[in-house]
DNA sequence: CTCTCAATTGAGAGTTACTGTCATCAACCT
DNA sequence: AGGTTGATGACAGTAACTCTCAATTGAGAG
């Protein structure tokens, strides 16, 4: 559920592949609205703890009327669950090469991905999937968002395999492919998440492998 | 979540297997309101749809007041989603015979309690199908939901292997296997879920056997 | 049968997440 | 500078809950 790159600039010639050169006054101060909220929300998060704060709380601190919070994210879930990362894993599975098994792929892609995301902000990570596991809220409406990068993988995996993106057979791979990585990373945290990147990595290795040797114990 | 059999009577001396022997007036009632505030309900979702229909209708329709609605169901989304369904799954999966690997084992369990809850009342169950995989909110508290039958199904499964129960490659597989089977109920509704019960059991058949050959496509 | 006790219920007030509208104000374009 | 557009804030409204308290009703004792 990206949030679409919001309108406007580039894209019109030749995709000059630097669409940070200079985003418009308004759009600057877009996103220092977008961060404002989403750093105060995460601050009063980690003090008060996510139920007991109050979208109205968020936005006073955050300088901005609570309608401008909700214009900014939908829901108060969603201003812990909005990322981008859905089209990092797509494209980074796309870069694979098409012979590559499934399973391969999906690894490798991950890899990279993970590396990246990680790099970005880990501090912030880290506190997005420890309010994740521990608010249900925010649990449930995760997995709606896995729906969603199912769909997205399915797409990536019908592509390259050739079939249909409704096969049954592909639903189920995506499905059970989400549901180990899922619980993967649930008992990374689990784990009190010390090793960080390393562990991380291999856990999606193990997971994988399991899969790979259909789920014998 | 099941709702844990409302208290009282029986499991004092023997077991007499015969529960349903006269649970008091006060439980008579209970059963009652319950059931007339989840009838009504159904059927408003069915007329005006699952959003477009308050809670204060419910209970007005259900001649309770909404503290009563509240009372039986802590939200909404409960009315549709609260059923019995997982301790039949863990019986169903403790009666497998001990040698049987995991899957297999979840397959026999699988087809025994498909079969009795679809018995138990056909149109309600599919009404119910229909409304979780159309009303998002319902979607992201069901996975919710799967999270806790995951436990569930992990600690009968640590049992049969003698595995602990936090073992990481247990986690993964009951996540593959959630994750997989969930994949294909969707896809039974989405084919319309005509041919029923024998359909879903033989999507049930392929999603485990998917799983088993490792997922090669 | 009645009286007492505990459980169930309904009424009402309050909180919070959201939605929609409208006027204001600031950035963009000419 | 001046008109247009997009962002913001104030406000009113809805609906899902939550809490508290008083009235009712079934359970059990005498």
């Amino acid at each position: 559920m990206a949030p679409a790159r919001t309108g406007s600039a580039g894209d019109t010639a030749a995709d000059t592949d630097l669409p940070p050169a200079k985003p418009s006054l308004r759009e600057r101060k877009k996103i220092q609205t977008r961060q404002a909220i989403r750093r105060t929300a995460y601050r009063l998060f980690e003090e008060q703890g996510y139920d007991a704060t109050p979208v109205d709380q968020i936005a006073e601190e955050a300088e901005v009327s609570p309608s401008t919070v909700f214009r900014y994210f939908p829901t108060k879930e969603d201003i812990v669950l909005t990322d981008e990362y859905d089209p990092l894993i797509e494209q980074a599975l796309r870069d694979r090469p098409p012979g590559e098994p499934p399973v391969a792929a999906l690894r490798e892609a991950l890899y990279a991905s993970i590396a990246r995301i990680y790099q970005a902000d880990a501090v912030e990570t880290l506190q997005r999937i420890r309010l994740i596991r521990e608010v249900p809220a925010l649990r449930a409406r995760m997995s709606e968002h896995s729906a969603e990068t199912a769909w997205l993988l399915r797409r990536a995996l019908a592509e390259r395999t050739g079939r249909a993106d409704d096969d049954l057979e592909l639903r189920i791979v995506t499905g059970a492919m989400l549901g180990a990585l899922t619980e993967a990373m649930y008992a990374w945290v689990d784990t009190g998440m010390s090793g960080t990147l390393e562990d991380l990595s291999a856990l999606v290795t193990r997971a994988l492998g399991v899969l790979e040797r259909g789920l014998t114990l």
